[in-house]
DNA sequence: TAATGGATGTTCT
DNA sequence: GAACATCCATTAT
C-alpha cells in the first residue's frame, strides 16, 4: 500500500502557477497560533505571474514590498492593501522566478467560534468568503510575510475529501491583466468570494 | 440583487 | 499625488 504525503512539499510549489493555483483548491489551510488551530479549506485561488502579468505586484521589478515573490517557492508573501486589509499569498516557482497564488476564500473548518470573533461575524459563510476576510479570520497580518510554509504558524496539507469541480475565470478586482484566466474555484461553494451566476 | 462611495495607509511615480 | 489583487453600509431597482 502506498503512502500518502499529507503536507504539501516545496516540490508542489516549485511548479507552473497556474498549475498550483488550480491544484490548491481544495486543500486544507491551517493557522497556530496561540495554542489555537484554525483551518479552512481552500475554495478559491488566483495566479499571478510577473513575467507576462501587468497585474502582478512584481511586473515592473524588484521592490521592498515585493520582494518574497522572487524567493524560493513554498513561502508565503502577504501584502497589505486598501489602508485596511492584508492578503495571502504562496510563493510559486523557482528561486529568483516572481510569481505567487493568491488565497481568496477559504470554507471554514477548524476554530469557526475563533473566527467568528475575529470577524464580529456570526454568519459562517461569511468569515473567509473573500481574501482580507479570511486573514482577519486567520488573525494573518504583516508578521507572516516570507515565513516558510509548513512550520509553526501556516501548514498545508490534502484532504481526503475531492469529490468537486474546479470553475475557472477571470481574476476579480484588477484593472490591467484582465484577460487571463487565472482564477480558480470549487463549483458550487457556498463560501466564494463571488456567487456563482 | 445591483450599484455606489467612503474608510484608510502604504507604495510607487 | 495617484493607485491599490477590498470590504461594508447605504441607496436604488
Amino acid at each position: 500500500m502506498e503512502t500518502k504525503t499529507l503536507i504539501l512539499p516545496e516540490s508542489f510549489y516549485n511548479r507552473d502557477t497556474v498549475n498550483v493555483a488550480r491544484e490548491l483548491i481544495g486543500k486544507v489551510l491551517i493557522r497556530k497560533i496561540g495554542g489555537q488551530v484554525l483551518s479552512g479549506r481552500i475554495v478559491e485561488t488566483e495566479a499571478y505571474i510577473a513575467e507576462h502579468d501587468p497585474a502582478c505586484h512584481a511586473y515592473s521589478g524588484k521592490t521592498k514590498r515585493n520582494e518574497v515573490m522572487f524567493g524560493p517557492p513554498g513561502f508565503a508573501y502577504v501584502y497589505f492593501t486598501y489602508g485596511m486589509h492584508y492578503c495571502l499569498n504562496f510563493v510559486t516557482e523557482p528561486d529568483g522566478v516572481a510569481a505567487a497564488v493568491l488565497i481568496r476564500a477559504l470554507e471554514p473548518l477548524e476554530g469557526i467560534e475563533i473566527m467568528k470573533s475575529n470577524r464580529n461575524q456570526e454568519d459562517i459563510k461569511n468569515l473567509c468568503s473573500g481574501p482580507a476576510k479570511l486573514t482577519q479570520a486567520m488573525e494573518i497580518d504583516r508578521s507572516i510575510n516570507g515565513i516558510k510554509l509548513n512550520g509553526s504558524d501556516i501548514v498545508v496539507r490534502e484532504s481526503s475529501f475531492n469529490d468537486f469541480q474546479v470553475g475557472i475565470s477571470t481574476r476579480i478586482g484588477i484593472n490591467k491583466g484582465v484577460e487571463f484566466p487565472y482564477r480558480f474555484y470549487q463549483k458550487k461553494s457556498p463560501f466564494l468570494s463571488r456567487r456563482e451566476k
